[in-house]
DNA sequence: TGCAATAGTTTCGACTCGCTACTATTAAAT
DNA sequence: ATTTAATAGTAGCGAGTCGAAACTATTGCA
């Protein structure tokens, strides 16, 4: 079986994996892409936590994540608030409600993944991790890194700065998803 | 970083990447569920090419997977055949359009797993697999194996024998995917 | 013979998804 | 300073997924 072949695999593998892993319903009353919106606003700065910012993280269009964000509101998972700097712009919270919903839901591919060696596991995560790099530099998508290991980030007391956002950061901002992050 | 930590991240890792890789074009007309359903006939032999074996292999319901091949059927990529033994049950079959559309697409995912080490890439394959494998196991699932490689198979000149449908097999179906394989 | 299981379909409601068209606001160019 | 272009978000459309439930038509049992 030469490379050619096993990039095949792996795609069709993948999306296996992502299939059964949807059908089961660990993730309570929302689908899987509520689901992920979701995760991602409870681990996104509060620079990072638009609908555009939803969309280029899920990899879809900004009318799509308006719906999914508005679905997830309509529940009281998270909580609209426009911005006063542009007028334009809304950032999503999550609720309480929302964070319950996340903690760490229980599912057979988590399970399945505990079991196998942590050697596998390591090579696993750490491919995995290259391929989504990989993909989003090939589309010169945004990497979406934790803010503190972005090359715009300066160590300060109590926190940081942005120097492309030129805002303080408090330590919260910091170990959190950013939109804007760039690598080192 | 614990071995539960890394079972989260991975599963939001595969779920990102089924994400980014269905939302490239790569599979022409078709959405990534009616590409699946194509892409397991065209590998499956004449005994598992029913609505059923493809709900069970999409991790879906009957309903679903009957509207999806309705959709492919009406895009003339595959044929419905009654049975004439079981007259409940239909075959469909990929036609010539229908395996044009499957020759190899190209996508980002493919073209970044190929610039991967070959080592990582046997890792990744192998530890994917394992994981599909463990999750059907768990659920009792059908594990939709190669024919050949099942306990009811019996090689014979020109291709085998199922002990289990009681019928003859031509080369051909002893090298698709079976919906009643169990392993050796 | 009669009843339960099976194969497939249909319909419903909520939702995704890409798309286009649209409003409001902000930024840039003249 | 004013026009123009870009940006943020939304609404509506059509096709389709998805689970669930209700519904035929068969087939298998007891």
């Amino acid at each position: 079986m030469n490379d050619t072949t096993h990039a095949l695999a792996i795609r069709e593998l993948i999306d296996r994996l992502s299939r059964l892993n949807a059908a089961e319903d660990w993730n309570g009353p929302l689908n899987p892409s509520q689901f992920a919106a979701l995760a991602y606003l409870a681990r996104a700065n509060r620079f990072s936590r638009s609908p555009s910012h939803v969309a280029d993280y899920l990899a879809t269009t900004r009318g799509t994540a308006s719906q999914t964000l508005k679905a997830l509101a309509r529940k009281k998972l998270i909580n609209e608030t426009r911005s006063e700097a542009d007028k334009r712009s809304i950032r999503y919270d999550v609720t309480g409600d929302g964070r319950a919903l996340l903690d760490e839901p229980a599912s057979d591919l988590s399970d399945v993944i505990d079991e196998l060696p942590s050697e596998t596991v390591e090579c696993l995560a750490g491919s995995l991790k290259t391929l989504v790099l990989a993909i989003l530099r090939k589309r010169s998508g945004r990497s979406f890194g934790i803010c503190r290991s972005c090359r715009h980030f300066a160590p300060q007391a109590g926190g940081g700065y942005c120097s492309l956002l030129e805002v303080p950061l408090n330590k919260s901002d910091s170990e959190e998803i950013c939109h804007e992050h760039e690598a080192a």
